[in-house]
RNA sequence: CGGGGUGUAGCGCAGCCCGGUUAGCGCAUCUGGUUUGGGACCAGAGGGUCGCAGGUUCGAAUCCUGCCACCCCGACCA
């Protein structure tokens, strides 16, 4: 476990104000859990959008927006979508400030009292199916393939950065579809390209599954989630994909003919992924010297750097740098080139770690005359000359190598840390001792899983869909069972 | 919301228990100089209503009360 994640140590707090700082607003703000993401953590997350965004067109979705506010009575149609998100609402109930008649400040203006309370949304369903409605008649509107990139407020009773704000950046897909059989492949389309996204960007590796009932989303018929491991042991819900069936359909009323000139209600689903993946990329990643950035996600992947002792030496050095810059800017690899004056090299080369750079190039007096080029590598920190000619194509083959690395780390470390268990004190000390993810055999019912839940703070991550047919005994009740559950702690 | 902790310069902290000069230290910033192949050095300078509001006192960063925010542990959740 790097100490980097634990410590608020120098490197932590460094890290911490590079990527975000905290909401620090006017006295007796209750900006709570909310985050302010300064431009480098803000660059992670424009990256993360930009490849997923890719995903979604190559699918066919498309991108639109919907209002912010949700008026109350939208929001109790549903009823267990009510009942999973009523604790957790930010709600407007004024619309006007006036002068206090003290003189002193300003006060809510009792005047400007909303007939009817608005909600700010902790997730958008109601809204959007409420828009539905309007625009779907017959079978020839669907489906309707939808993502919005947006933010979402949801009051937590305890937040956790990047892991749990109040207030936090996400996408959330809504799609409408004429049968249950297309509803339910959407779904499951959406979460292999989490799953793809994650692996294949994000290098980190990912257990697709289905939720169990307690664990599924308010309102969804089933759930299926990406699972993450974190160096810590604990378990980090990486994305999610739901299929609602016909339930907000028939909350909102959203009925088409179809094609035999039958009324039916529309099937739909949600998909949704948010910041915290950022929170997941430093959690699965970092090591004592900072991030660890995979390279498809870097937003500088290769700094150069100059170690010069004059105007000269730096107009030389510039020279090389420059046309490494060009070839690799025409590779389409994002260069940065520091020339600041202010810092030396060692400050920079730890400076850039901390930030999970990928790749650093220095290039001093020695190479110019040499006409070499130093390389390291921030996954490994290995450093090594090569020939200034010969660097595009090393560093366009390196990028590939460390995508690669980072990920077969993280896979290592998870499969070194998944555990079948098939007895109950294994399982507890397990748990208590060194975390992962355990795959036991469950007796199905949600009253088992609570109990597991209460007595280890473990539960069902998911039931991966590619956990074999197998009999056996449940963990905790010994009843008989056919599968085994991935449990752990979680965030 | 319950338990524990913290809040002092941009960042990290000491001082508080036991009230008493002009509130300190490191990093960062600015100026000048020497430096630059793994977080440079010297000299000088600027930067604070000590989280907020009350109270006790001749005197409060320090003691008391209330509030706010943050961190850790629970319940809740992506």
């Amino acid at each position: 476990m790097a100490k980097f994640l634990t410590n608020r140590d120098e490197n932590y707090a460094q890290w911490y104000n590079d990527l975000v700082i905290k909401a620090d607003l006017a006295e007796n703000s209750a900006v709570r859990g909310c985050m302010v993401i300064k431009p480098y953590g803000y660059a992670i997350w424009e990256r993360i959008q930009s490849e997923l965004d890719k995903m979604f067109k190559a699918t066919g979705h498309v991108n639109a927006y919907f209002p912010i506010f949700i008026p109350k009575s939208f929001f109790s149609r549903e009823a267990k979508h009510v009942e999973g998100f009523a604790k957790e609402c930010a709600v407007v109930t004024h619309y006007r400030l006036k002068n206090d008649e003290s003189g002193k400040g300003i006060v809510v203006d009792p005047a400007a009292k909303l007939e009817e309370e608005l909600i700010i949304r902790p997730t958008s369903e109601t809204i959007i199916w409420n828009s539905y409605k309007n625009w779907i008649q017959s079978y020839r509107d669907l489906p309707i393939l939808i993502n919005q990139w947006a933010n979402v407020v949801r009051w937590e009773m305890r937040t956790r950065l990047f892991l749990r704000t109040s207030e936090f950046l996400w996408q959330e897909g809504h799609t409408a579809h004429a049968t249950r059989e297309e509803a339910m492949e959407e779904t499951q389309r959406m979460i292999n390209v989490y799953a793809d996204f994650a692996e294949n960007f994000m290098a980190l590796p990912v257990i697709k599954g289905y939720k169990s009932e307690n664990e599924r989303f308010a309102g969804a018929l089933d759930t299926y989630a990406i699972e993450a491991l974190m160096q810590d042991g604990k378990a980090l819900q990486a994305g999610t994909s739901h299929f609602l069936g016909q339930n907000f359909a028939k909350a909102f009323d959203v009925q088409f003919t179809d094609k035999n000139g039958k009324l039916d209600y529309v099937w739909a689903t949600s998909w949704g992924l948010s910041t915290r993946m950022i929170g997941a990329l430093i959690m699965a990643h970092s090591d004592n010297r900072g991030l660890v950035l995979p390279p498809k996600l870097a937003p500088t992947q290769v700094v150069i750097i100059p170690i010069f002792k004059n105007a000269e030496q730096l107009a030389k050095i510039s020279d090389a740098a420059g046309r490494i810059t060009d070839e690799l800017t025409a590779k389409g690899i994002s260069v940065k080139y520091d020339t600041r004056d202010n810092n030396t090299p060692g400050w920079k080369f730890a400076d850039y770690e901390l930030k999970g750079v990928p790749v650093r190039l220095a290039i001093g007096p020695r190479d110019i005359e040499n006409g070499t080029v130093e390389i390291a590598r921030r996954d490994t920190l290995e450093k090594q000359s090569i020939p200034a000619d010969k660097v595009t194509g090393h560093v366009t083959e390196l990028l590939v190598e460390i995508q690669k690395n980072i990920f077969s780390k993280a896979e290592e470390f998870r499969k070194a840390n998944t555990f079948r268990v098939d007895k109950w004190d294994e399982f507890v000390n397990i748990l208590d001792n060194q975390g992962g993810f355990i795959l036991a055999h469950w007796d199905g019912t949600p009253e088992t899983e609570e109990k597991i839940k209460n007595e280890t703070k473990a539960t069902i991550r998911c039931i991966p869909f590619d956990s074999p047919d197998e009999d056996g005994r449940c963990i905790y009740t010994g009843k008989p069972s056919k599968r085994r559950a991935l449990f752990a702690r979680s965030y």
